[in-house]
DNA sequence: ATGGGGGCCTGCCGGC
DNA sequence: TGCCGGCAGGCCCCCA
């Protein structure tokens, strides 16, 4: 269920297992997620040793000290789980497999890191961490949302013109990179902007104005998912999504929750995807 | 060139 | 209980 900051809370979960690790063994169970994987990913991972781990957009990039760097997607419905020695003396026992768990790495020092992804929308590759930018999938990526390329400037220019639905230009990965449906929902929400409204006709006030409020947003699920994360973890060693409340999304005929608006959340097919919005609120 | 829709997959949930 | 339609947080590709 990963938008960005799902995306940073597996990322920073899987930090004290897999950064500095060495993966002493790669087991990959199928030929493909959503597309093929590179040709001897099991070889190439073995025996390496993950310099770093970041994340760009919604991709998680490991960088191996073998010079490549291993691209991870989760698609829809991907996650990844850390069991072992490393998660202290309650899981000792590495989980039974489950059902649809396509690649799992054993570090050198016991964790184990298993990717599990029901429907396979989601992807690994191995690219040279040299130029890792002109990756296919990550060269026409827009500016993070959290960095100071994401900024009034930038959001107002792209906007300019654009004859598309605010709602599909905030979910195109050009224009910024890692937002998905659930959080431009609730940041069109919090603006007060219809997710119908053409992106061009927005105000540039308006739309700077929704700059911080992209940012709050995904800040605030981002703590939220690290402190659930750390709960989640010490329950059951699990990398689980944390349980965010949202305003708008998924409530579809409840009442909206700007003070005094008396309106309900409508849910309104854009593009193939749900979007929930007050139609009093949001102009 | 740009925007909208189809398709990829499986699982789950509600209604009959 | 079972079957069926609808739905799901992503993203590439094709078509108009």
């Amino acid at each position: 269920m990963p938008e960005l900051p799902e995306v940073e809370t597996v990322r920073r979960g899987l930090l004290p297992a897999l950064e500095g690790a060495r993966i002493a063994k790669a087991s990959i169970n199928r030929p493909d997620l959503r597309w093929p994987f590179p040709e001897n990913m099991a070889a190439r991972l073995t025996g390496a040793t993950v310099t770093a781990l970041r994340r760009r957009s919604k991709y998680i990039l490991a960088d191996l000290d073998t010079g490549e760097t291993l691209l991870i997607h989760l698609g829809m419905s991907g996650r990844m789980t850390v069991s072992g020695d490393l998660l202290g003396q309650f899981h000792h026992q590495h989980p039974t497999p489950e059902k649809h768990d396509h690649v799992v790495l054993d570090t050198e020092a016991g964790a184990r890191i298993t990717f599990n992804d029901a429907r396979r929308f989601g992807a690994m590759d191995l690219m040279d961490t040299a130029t890792q930018d002109a990756h296919w999938l990550i060269r026409d990526l827009g500016p993070e949302p959290l960095g100071n390329a994401f900024n009034e400037d930038h959001l107002i220019a792209a906007f300019a013109g654009k004859r598309s639905p605010i709602k599909s230009a905030l979910l195109d990965q050009r224009i910024v990179a890692g937002l998905g449906n659930i959080y431009v929902c609730e940041a069109l929400w919090r603006a007060g902007i219809s997710p119908l409204r053409h992106a061009g006709r927005v105000t540039p006030a308006r739309v700077a104005a929704l700059v911080p409020i992209i940012r709050d947003v995904l800040a605030e699920a981002i703590e939220s998912g690290g402190s659930s994360l750390r709960d989640h973890r010490q329950a059951n060693g699990e990398l689980g999504y944390f349980q965010h409340t949202f305003r708008v999304y998924g409530r579809e005929g409840e009442s909206c929750q700007t003070p005094d608006c008396v309106q309900k959340i409508r849910r309104k097919v854009q593009s193939g995807r749900s979007s929930f919005y007050c139609p009093a609120c949001q102009r």
